[in-house]
DNA sequence: CTAAAGATGTCCT
DNA sequence: GGACATCTTTAGA
């Protein structure tokens, strides 16, 4: 038995990073929260592959820190920074090559007023437009990395019910030093939940 | 052991 | 456009 709104199974991660971010967009993150549920459409990511990506924290290989893009493909890769904020990242690639998808922004859909709650702001557009403010609105925290998105538990990705037709922006990646030179950030167009235009 | 930077967000000018 | 909050991780001595 498998429906539209099941997670996505492991096959679709063990797959080339750059085709998995791009897939992702139109996607549902979904978030089980001590009985509440949350939920957003993806509208921006950004993909990280491994020893040939200078910005992606596996360049250096293996620590303590990035074992988890080593990992099975579906796993949240979930990491702390700037003294206060979390991103999430979904690992991609097989057993062994490291390399992530991060997830920038959603559009809220589901649970509205409990992301309101913690992200402390009543602006829907503000809720889930940038890495860290996504990963407060749902409240995802380090006890999740490494969690199995392929599975129906507290978060996992599916696909929309209704799925809309959008547009794709491709461009260099944000909010980093070295690698700027790769397209490997991409959100749908015209979205007003995007990070930055 | 020590130090510096960080896949950011918010508030200020 | 720029300062700053705040602390983990990593690299280097």
């Amino acid at each position: 038995m498998c429906t539209h709104s099941d997670p996505l199974p492991r096959r679709f991660y063990e797959r080339d990073t750059v085709s998995v971010a791009r897939e992702l967009l139109g996607k549902v993150i979904v978030r089980h929260l001590r009985g509440s549920l949350l939920k957003g459409i993806i509208v921006e990511v950004e993909a990280y592959r491994g020893g040939d990506d200078p910005a992606s924290h596996a360049y250096r290989g293996l620590t303590k820190r990035n074992q988890v893009m080593f990992g099975e493909p579906g796993h949240a890769y979930i990491y702390f920074t700037y003294g206060m904020h979390y991103c999430l990242n979904v690992t991609t690639e097989k057993l062994g090559q490291p390399a992530a998808v991060l997830i920038r922004a959603a559009q809220p859909l589901t649970g509205i007023d409990r992301m309101k709650k913690w992200r402390k702001t009543d602006r829907l557009e503000n809720l889930t437009n940038g890495p860290a403010k996504l990963t407060q609105a749902l409240s995802i925290k380090r006890a999740l990395n490494g969690h199995d998105l392929t599975k129906k538990g507290k978060l996992y990705i599916s696909r929309p019910t209704n799925p809309e037709t959008f547009s794709v922006v491709i461009t260099s990646r944000i909010g980093i030093k070295t690698g700027r030179n790769k397209p490997w950030r991409f959100f749908i167009q015209n979205s007003p939940f995007v990070s930055k235009q």
